[in-house]
DNA sequence: TACTGCCATTGAAACGATTCAATGAAGCAG
DNA sequence: CTGCTTCATTGAATCGTTTCAATGGCAGTA
């Protein structure tokens, strides 16, 4: 009375049964290779599998998902994706999930608080099993973040983190970060730098002071204020550029001398170097300018851009990583522990920065 | 012997029944604002969706899906996020998606025959009820995607178009491009103009230089094939910057003189950009260059690109228009029509371009 | 022979919704 | 009072799996 309607060319478990001549049961014990598969005849399995193969059986996902309660799959939040810091992170993030086919549910939030909010819900009415959040140029309030992680979904967080011991996170080494930038500026006899420093409400913005004060501090360096700037608050990740464009003109407008300058990202740097050419100043004969974040997009600049690499790709991967432990955890009813993993900076140097001439060099 | 298990802190539609002391069916169809509904007491109805706001249930998407075989999702391939074309595209996919309540599922396909196949497979299992290709930059076969079209899942690809009637398309018209960075060119004044084709497999590099040779002729410009040059075919879609880098210098080795190039796309124009500078031709000043695509960072960089805009977001957003009107189209039984768009590109004027001076301006 | 344990397989109950035919009540015409 | 609509609600089947307790056969042991 049903079977064989026609043309409903979707075969179901129960076709491979039928056909099979065993039972639904003991084809799906078979096909997903289940521990019961232990017992069942290899002659068995050798037909059920065939009889698959043969009448090209795919298993319904959403029925599986449903008895099963595992989605195979995994929400990616972020801010942006025009932020040229995301792309590498989603790569990453994308190529590990797919080794562990998991698919990725892509959810952007463009920097607001309902976005983020609404599309939370809908990952957890589709039952992700983990959750990652590239959240590295944020400006919205992201506790709700903890609930997830009490709710026994394993999250993490890149370029962040959360308060509390239910959410994993992967961030750079920001003060280290600071810490290359000025170093290798310092040491190629630069003295009167200027500095642009993050908005104050991205968390990114004062370890990396802190490492740039540090190595002034132990160097001896001493940092002029008036040489520092702070770019404000704003939903735009790519705003940095016009940032310090605009820091950038001030500082030449005013006079100040300086032969090296320290942005605090890439585009940051971008937006200074156009400043400077502007002005006449080259780069990097007459200033040298650095970066921080390494972004596709500085090696393609001109000049093409010295910074600080965060390794973007291998923290997406990292990330997926810990959620991914944290499913087999509480798979395996083990207990989930919380991971905190900071990556390495590294400095590439590329053409934007040189030797101090000595003209520029005083002090 | 089932309800109140402790602490199991999902809410079911039962739940919701047996509080408001209605049947499932009631309660579902109240919920889904079912045709059945104009039915129901507008007491029920009240009583109903206060307890469930009450109880906080939310529905379980899976069960859902299951039943109504719909899956609420989009499947969304693209061929490698890395490059800087895609991520308008998305955002414009993912934004036009959210307002319909669907969720993207992102596949990156890296230009891998295998993985795109992998990943279309994962997305048939998930029951996507529609599918987008953004295909720009494309070097792999994607004739399966034929396949797609018949089994009645709407799809739309951006960027290329598929033989056949089962697969919609939203293009740029590239043909009118090309004619119109050339067109630019020629009204400032340039005459001895070098060219980047683009490599012979993509679709777009045809088209684009039928447009220039079309103005050509009708200008009564000639094209001096000595000044053309052609990019190979890459799986990389970054790989437009070393290519034209690599022809520029050429040119500039071979001592051939011109005054302005017309560029592949823009990573193409940059690494031209970066060769003359490298050469000591300033841009625009000695040579003006245009590009293609009006990625993001052609407005960053240095000089700030001229060059023909494709609508990138507006495209993703048309497609996914598309692909809803067919899903909504044979939700309702209707024929589903193909649409082939053809959208308008446009001249976006920055500073990489500048009048022939007098002294370039031979012939 | 009866008991135990192992093997190979299966019946049937979930999972949590949707959907449609069926039911009962009420209102009204004849 | 019967018959016919319309209204309001529901029972029960169904979607396609997974899973677990149960079954029956067979071999080995006491």
């Amino acid at each position: 009375m049903k079977r064989r309607g026609s043309k409903d060319l979707t075969v179901t478990m129960r076709d491979v049964a039928e056909t099979s001549g065993f039972s639904p049961a003991t084809v799906s014990i078979v096909l997903n290779n289940a521990p019961l598969a232990r017992y069942i005849a290899p002659a068995t399995k050798k037909r059920i599998e065939e009889t698959a193969k043969k009448l090209g059986y795919r298993p319904n996902a959403m029925a599986r998902f449903l008895r099963s309660k595992r989605s195979h799959s995994v929400g990616v939040m972020f801010f942006d994706i025009l932020d040229p810091f995301c792309t590498p992170v989603l790569r990453g993030i994308e190529n590990a999930l797919y080794q562990c086919s998991y698919v990725p549910i892509f959810a952007d939030a463009h920097n607001q608080r309902n976005r983020f909010e609404r599309y939370l819900e809908m990952m957890l009415d589709r039952h992700v099993e983990g959750l990652i959040v590239v959240a590295n140029w944020l400006f919205v309030d992201i506790q709700l973040l903890a609930d997830i992680g009490k709710r026994n979904i394993p999250a993490a967080t890149i370029g962040w983190e959360l308060p509390g011991d239910t959410v994993s996170s992967v961030i750079v080494d920001n003060e280290a970060g600071g810490r290359l930038a000025l170093e290798h500026l310092y040491q190629l006899g630069h003295r009167r730098i200027a500095f642009i420093r993050g908005p104050k409400t991205l968390i990114d913005s004062a370890p990396r002071w802190r490492g740039i004060q540090k190595f002034a501090q132990s160097a001896g360096l001493e940092i002029d204020s008036a040489l520092v700037a702070q770019l404000p608050d704003s939903f735009d990740p790519n705003s940095g550029f016009e940032g310090g464009m605009r820091f950038t003109d001030e500082l030449l407008q005013k006079k100040k001398r300086f032969t090296a300058l320290v942005a605090f990202d890439d585009l940051t740097a971008l937006g200074a170097i156009r400043a400077l050419t502007k002005a006449g100043v080259k780069v990097p004969e007459q200033c040298s300018v650095i970066g921080f974040d390494d972004v596709p997009l500085s090696a393609l600049s001109a000049p093409a851009l010295t910074t600080i690499r965060q390794p973007l790709e291998a923290m997406g991967a990292l990330a997926v990583n810990v959620v991914m432990e944290g499913v087999n955890a509480n798979l395996e009813k083990r207990d989930v522990n919380i991971a905190r993993h900071k990556t390495t900076p590294e400095l590439v140097i590329r053409d934007s920065t040189r030797a101090a001439s000595l003209a520029g060099a005083d002090d």
